[in-house]
DNA sequence: TTAAAAACATACTAATTAGTATGTTTTTGA
DNA sequence: TCAAAAACATACTAATTAGTATGTTTTTAA
């Protein structure tokens, strides 16, 4: 990699941690220059304002992780109701970067942006489409497959999927604690059966 | 009402309108000030800091309104199942003061605040404890009358069903649009309709 | 090799912030 | 009625903020 290049990456990373532990509007320019030791000539080289290093950490940053997070988990697997227990138990129990006081980057970034900044919306909204678009494709393909009752709304599952796990994800952050992440699940499990 | 306590109050509801829009942290006292038509001195006369007018809008505001929101449809009626989905339909769909826009307020403030403020937390706290403590009630007495299935988990539901509202909160604010309501609740009936 | 462009460095600015110092006016209770 | 306390008003401050002006150093390509 070119040294401007990995310049550019290593900002975009360190704001990403600072702004997930500390949020978007309270991580200062001068926060991420103190703790990347880049200048700040250098970081307005790479950026012209603080949003477009925002937008940015979500396509460059936010986006890829959760094409191998999410998009591949739910792809991989034979039944789509096994793979979304499996996803949310790995992302919220075993997932070593997301700590449950902080809650979910994604579900902190719209509640932060949204409805204020259109820039952020839009790649927020693509982010999100991304993910759901996977996850009612799997199910549909369940459907087909077997695995899941046909009656089942793809859609109508995929949404109140992830609105249950943005939903738990701001818990986690209220009570500190995993232990409602797996009061979560259980049910989650007993939803997903149902749909069997 | 003393004309000191109007004052109070005015500061109280206007700030609480403004943060609910704009946000806590991106609300300053000069924003707040300017709306109310209250001077900073009177301002600082009715509260230390900003966070103590923040801890007195959850207290004063929020937990009253949560009160007469939530808890009153719950305990009023007889089936839960019901309850939860009426509540959640008013809540979304015909509540005049929340907007799609702008997400739900206990919610955003947990998002902004936790983990960086442990007086907020506490009292964030108290006001979800309020709430899911009556839910899981009213799904407990539900189970004894014959409107829930015995096997069925009061708190692991009331976790689930609030999650999945908060999520759908933010949903909302990405999507701009209750029509994502609409998605959600037609899954959330399906959901209740497992627990009969 | 060398000149131009890319990449980075430093010192500044203007605006905004929460909070304070120091008043004046209004209310209250003896 | 009148003094003390409560309630409010105004002008300020020090810190922090995103962003800029103006450089120097490094890389690149002819």
């Amino acid at each position: 990699m070119k040294k401007a290049e990995a310049t550019r990456l290593t900002i975009l990373q360190k704001a990403f941690e600072l702004i997930y532990i500390k949020g978007y509007q309270t991580t200062s320019i001068d926060d991420i220059i103190a703790t990347t030791q880049v200048t700040k000539g250098a970081f307005y080289y790479h950026f012209k304002t603080k949003d477009e290093m925002g937008i940015a950490i979500i396509n460059e940053i936010l986006k890829p992780t959760l094409k191998n997070s999410f998009i591949q988990p739910l792809q991989s697997e034979q039944n789509p109701l096994d793979a979304i227990y499996t996803l949310m138990d790995n992302l919220l129990m075993k997932n070593e970067f997301l700590k449950v006081e902080y809650g979910c980057p994604a579900s902190n970034f719209t509640q932060e942006m949204t409805p204020w900044n259109a820039d952020f919306n839009k790649v927020l909204n693509e982010l999100t489409e991304q993910w759901t678009k996977v996850m009612t494709t799997a199910i549909e393909k369940g459907k087909e497959n077997g695995f899941v009752r046909k009656d089942v709304n793809a859609k109508r599952v995929t949404l109140f999927v992830m609105s249950g796990y943005w939903g738990i994800r701001n818990f986690g952050k209220l009570e500190n604690s995993k232990k409602v992440y797996l009061t979560y699940l259980k049910e989650l499990k007993s939803y997903l059966n149902t749909l069997k």
